[in-house]
DNA sequence: GTCATTTGGTAACAGAGTGTAACCGCCGGC
DNA sequence: GCCGGCGGTTACACTCTGTTACCAAATGAC
């Protein structure tokens, strides 16, 4: 249950970024600093992150507009984001929260202060939503023929038997699906899957890979799904469809 | 029964405390005034409220957790409460109407217009709801052709047989069943159902869930409706619906 | 009040899942 | 072809979970 929440701050002052990172992290979490939103998206691309500290001024894309966009973008549209902004920028910090950032702070301001809504946002999010609320959409998602519910976390084949995936093969296997055709890191793999970083030789998703394989794949000696890039890492092929039936 | 409308005051500040329930209790209130999250529950717990005032800032955990958590239990998720905040802080007030509250007042504020806000609040949750809406939404839950009746603690198979559960069994059951398609932790499961938190190498809760399955799963060896996430948890993955039949 | 029953928590054991280490084979560079 | 590094697989230790047994506390009968 070792699940540290990951947190990426996003702010182009260098100074506030390793302050707030060193603070954050001496708190137990984990914590990816960038300086724009261009990184923020690399970042997210191969990283599952459980909140994003974003300020609103940054170069390039700004941060309200970032936020559109993530709350736009499926794979991110839950994930939590504290603004900050400069003080007084009344304005701002009401578009913000239309916006849909679920918190906001006003600089400058104290690490004390953001760790506490840090905790705040994380709990309120963790919390429960009313029974019967939307099962969120794109629950079931397909590619060759597979078909997989996220809600009921289950696996069928081509033929509709239902195939046993233990928890860490599920995990791999969501994270190879939302993130097809793109070669993933190991390092990356073991952040979406596990939520941890890699130690020196890690090996664990190789051989989780090589388990997920035998289980999925037509003939595990030459895989077609998961392919292997020498020095790169792995590479989910198949086109993934979502809701209805393959597309 | 006394049919005096029972107002439950959470400020950790005395004196606000006493003054507002001198107030109120002049105009003809029955008032309880606590200090705190705890007290509050033990309270609610233990006397029928009408109506909350609950201070955002508190000591322990603060108005807005507070008040998520009233809303997630049944028996206080209809009771309406008014959130007391310093002024300006205009996130929390947004934040605390979304999170359920039914009105929120800055503070200073003078008692009359806390009377008024009550008087309104009461007014609005006694009115009459639009006939054909549902009596009292949520007390009879449905899923997988099972109906669980939480007025009176009921679980009835698909087949209409009223199956007995115990008390801990009906309250996890609950849990699962007011919180589907979650991956719901340990530590949760025994917030939700007991109101504590968990000792270290605590497992009643696997106990209890293992005693469960027992009686609602088809299969209790290959469970479907509560499924173990190793290293998260457990996931009740119904839909559940509520009121009429099943959706 | 005592006694029987039910309930819920703890301890203990068995079985499944996961990471590490080791071995082996393959690939690419020379 | 030889060599070094990378990746696949297996074996094994360790952890996590399911289940049973047992005990203490709560409940209810009398």
């Amino acid at each position: 249950m070792d699940r540290t929440p990951h947190l990426l701050v996003v702010d182009d002052d260098r100074e506030i970024r390793s302050l707030v990172a060193q603070f954050l992290t001496k708190h137990g979490y984990r914590v990816t600093g960038v300086r724009d939103g261009a990184e923020m998206m690399r970042t997210l691309d191969g990283a599952r992150v459980d909140l994003i500290v974003l300020d609103l001024m940054l170069p390039g894309e700004d941060g309200l507009s970032l936020c559109r966009r993530l709350r736009a973008t499926p794979q991110t549209a839950q994930t939590p984001v504290i603004m900050l902004t400069a003080m007084g920028e009344e304005t701002d910090r009401i578009v913000g929260l239309e916006m849909g950032a679920d918190d906001y702070l006003a600089k400058p301001f104290s690490p004390r202060e953001l760790l506490a809504r840090i905790k705040a946002v994380l709990r309120r999010v963790s919390a429960p939503p009313v029974a019967g609320a939307p099962a969120a959409a794109g629950t079931v998602l397909r590619f060759e023929g597979w078909s997989l519910d996220l809600t009921k976390r289950e696996l069928r084949s081509p033929d509709g038997v239902l195939v046993q995936l233990s928890a860490g093969e599920y995990d791999l296997l969501v994270a190879f699906v939302e993130h097809p055709q793109r070669v993933l890191t190991r390092d990356q793999l073991l952040d979406l899957a596990r939520g941890r970083s890699a130690v020196p030789f890690d090996r664990s998703i190789d051989v989780q890979v090589s388990r997920l394989r035998r289980k999925i794949e037509p003939d595990p000696a030459e895989p077609t799904l998961i392919k292997t890039v020498r020095g790169g890492g792995y590479l989910f092929t198949p086109t993934v469809g979502s809701g209805g039936l393959a597309s």
